[in-house]
DNA sequence: TCTGGGGTCCTAGGACCC
DNA sequence: TCTGGGGTCCTAGGACCC
C-alpha cells in the first residue's frame, strides 16, 4: 500500500497577509509594529488590519463610523485604498512565485496555489516565504494540501499558529490531519459561507471533520454539486484544478455609491454615464465586445426607516460593441425604465456582460442558420466505432432536476439513467480499447 | 449621518423551437 | 387509455469569495 500524501500531487495556497496594510508597509516602514488600517472605495469600510488593528478588535468590514473612538484612542494609522499600488505589489509576488514552481494559478490580488514538484518540502516552503518577504517586503502564509480546499485549510492553520509554524504547515505530512479538521469550524472552510454552515449545522455537521465523514447522499441532497465536491475535496478527492490560464472574463461591472444620496433622474444618469465610460473603457482594453446590459439602482439598504427600491433590468444588444457612446444611449434608456421618482439612491452601476472577443467576433455568421447536430446519430457512430454496440462506451445524458424530498427526477427515462452534471462521473473513453 | 466594489458558479423556471 | 417531449437559451436569484 502506498501511504497518503507520498505519491500524490501536492498543492500550496500562498496568501499574503493582511495584504493591502503590508503594502502600506512596505512604503512606510515607521508602520512596522502599528496598527494599520485600510479602507474601502469611498472610505467607508476599513477591508484590511494588521495584526496590531484586529488585537484591537475592529472587525473585517467594519463600517469606519463605528471604529472612530478605538481608532483614534489607540492611535491607528488610516488609509485610503491604492489599488494602483496594490496590483504592483501582486505582480512581484507572484512573479517570484512562478519562477520556483512548474504551475501556479494566481486566484486573486494576494493569493495564488502552486503545483508543487514531488521532492518539494516544507523546508523549501520556508525558503519560499523568505524569498517573497526579502524581495518584496510582503510577509505570506503557505499552506500545503493534496486538494486546493486543505491547501486552504492547512494555509488557515498556518496563518492562526505564525509563531509556531513560522508561517508555513504541511498538512500532508502531518501526522493528524482530522485533529486539524475537527478543531476547525465548518464556516473556516473555504465555499461555507454562513448559509451554508447553517445548514449542516442543521444537519448536525459543525465541524470539517465531520463534514468530511458525513453521509455523500445527504450532502448531495442539501447542498448540491458545490457540497459533494467541497466533501470529495475535504477527502483528497481533487475536484478543483489548477487552473494556469484564467478562463475569459464574463462580465464587467462598474458601480459607486452616493456619498449623500440622490432623487433626481440627472444626477443618476451623470453618475450612470460614469461608470459606462469606465466599463467600456475596461472591456475595450481587454478587447473585448458585450453582448448584453445590465443597469441597476439601489436605494439604502440600512435605512430600514426608509421606503426600498432596487431595481435592475437587462438587455441584449442589438449588436456586440464596446463603443461607449453606444453603450451610453442605451443605459440611459435602461434607466428611464426603472427610475421611479420619490426614493432615495444610494448606489447605481452597469454590468457588461455576454463578452466575446473582438477577434473572434465575425458578423457575418450571425446572419447563417444554425447548423442542427443529430446528437443520438453521432452517439450511435461513436459507440460504433469505439466497441461492442452491446455495451455502449457512452450513453447521451439528458436534463433532470432534482425535486426537493422525492431525490432525483429525470425527465425522460428515454436516454441514460445516469444523468450526472458532474463531467468526472461520465465514463471514461480510452483510446485505442 | 456614516456602513465597498467586483466577481464566480449553481439552480430553477419560462419562452421558444422542432 | 393517454395530455408530447427533448433541448437550448435566457433570466433571476441565491450563495460565496476576495
Amino acid at each position: 500500500m502506498i501511504a497518503r500524501g507520498e505519491s500524490e500531487s501536492r498543492i500550496a495556497l500562498v496568501d499574503c497577509n493582511n495584504f493591502f496594510c503590508s503594502c502600506e508597509r512596505v512604503f512606510n516602514p515607521a508602520l512596522q509594529g502599528k496598527p494599520v488600517v485600510v479602507l474601502s472605495n469611498n472610505d467607508g469600510c476599513i477591508i484590511s488590519r494588521s495584526e496590531e488593528a484586529k488585537a484591537l478588535g475592529i472587525p473585517m468590514g467594519a463600517p469606519l463610523h463605528g471604529q472612530q473612538e478605538v481608532i483614534r484612542k489607540h492611535g491607528v494609522h488610516v488609509f485610503s485604498s491604492n489599488y494602483t499600488l496594490y496590483g504592483d505589489m501582486s505582480a512581484r509576488v507572484m512573479s517570484i512565485l512562478r519562477e520556483e514552481v512548474p504551475a501556479i494559478e494566481v486566484y486573486s490580488i494576494d493569493e495564488a496555489f502552486l503545483g508543487l514538484p514531488s521532492n518539494f518540502t516544507e523546508e523549501n516552503a520556508r525558503t519560499l516565504r523568505a524569498k517573497v518577504l526579502q524581495w518584496t517586503g510582503i510577509p505570506v502564509c503557505i499552506g500545503i494540501g493534496t486538494t486546493k480546499l486543505l491547501a486552504k485549510l492547512a494555509n488557515r492553520h498556518a496563518k492562526k499558529n505564525r509563531e509556531i509554524k513560522g508561517g508555513v504547515f504541511d498538512l500532508v505530512h502531518y501526522p493528524d490531519p482530522d485533529g486539524i479538521m475537527a478543531a476547525t469550524p465548518t464556516d473556516g472552510l473555504w465555499g461555507v459561507g454562513k448559509n451554508l454552515a447553517l445548514r449542516l449545522k442543521g444537519m448536525g455537521i459543525t465541524t470539517a471533520l465531520e463534514f468530511k465523514q458525513a453521509d455523500p447522499a445527504a450532502i448531495r441532497k442539501s447542498m448540491g454539486v458545490i457540497g459533494e465536491r467541497m466533501m470529495r475535496e475535504l477527502n483528497g478527492i481533487p475536484c478543483l484544478e489548477l487552473e494556469e490560464m484564467p478562463p475569459d472574463k464574463k462580465g464587467v461591472m462598474a458601480s459607486r455609491s452616493f456619498g449623500s444620496p440622490v432623487e433626481t433622474l440627472q444626477e443618476l444618469e451623470e453618475a450612470l454615464a460614469n461608470h459606462v465610460a469606465r466599463a467600456a473603457e475596461k472591456i475595450r482594453r481587454h478587447g473585448l465586445l458585450s453582448t448584453r446590459m445590465e443597469v441597476f439602482l439601489r436605494t439604502n439598504r440600512f435605512r430600514k426607516d426608509q421606503p426600498q427600491y432596487s431595481p435592475g433590468i437587462g438587455i441584449t444588444l442589438d449588436r456586440p460593441t464596446n463603443a461607449t457612446g453606444e453603450l451610453m444611449s442605451t443605459a440611459r434608456e435602461l434607466l428611464h425604465r426603472i427610475y421611479r421618482p420619490g426614493y432615495r439612491y444610494k448606489k447605481t452601476g452597469v454590468q457588461l456582460a455576454g463578452l466575446v472577443s473582438e477577434e473572434e467576433y465575425q458578423p457575418e455568421l450571425l446572419d447563417q442558420p444554425r447548423a442542427r447536430i443529430d446528437v443520438d446519430r453521432i452517439v450511435d457512430e461513436i459507440n460504433r466505432r469505439l466497441g461492442d454496440p452491446k455495451n455502449p462506451v457512452i450513453t447521451r445524458a439528458s436534463q433532470g432536476t432534482i425535486q426537493s424530498g422525492k431525490g432525483w427526477r429525470m425527465r425522460s427515462e428515454r436516454h441514460s439513467p445516469h444523468y450526472t452534471t458532474d463531467w468526472k462521473q461520465l465514463p471514461v473513453v480510452r483510446s485505442g480499447s
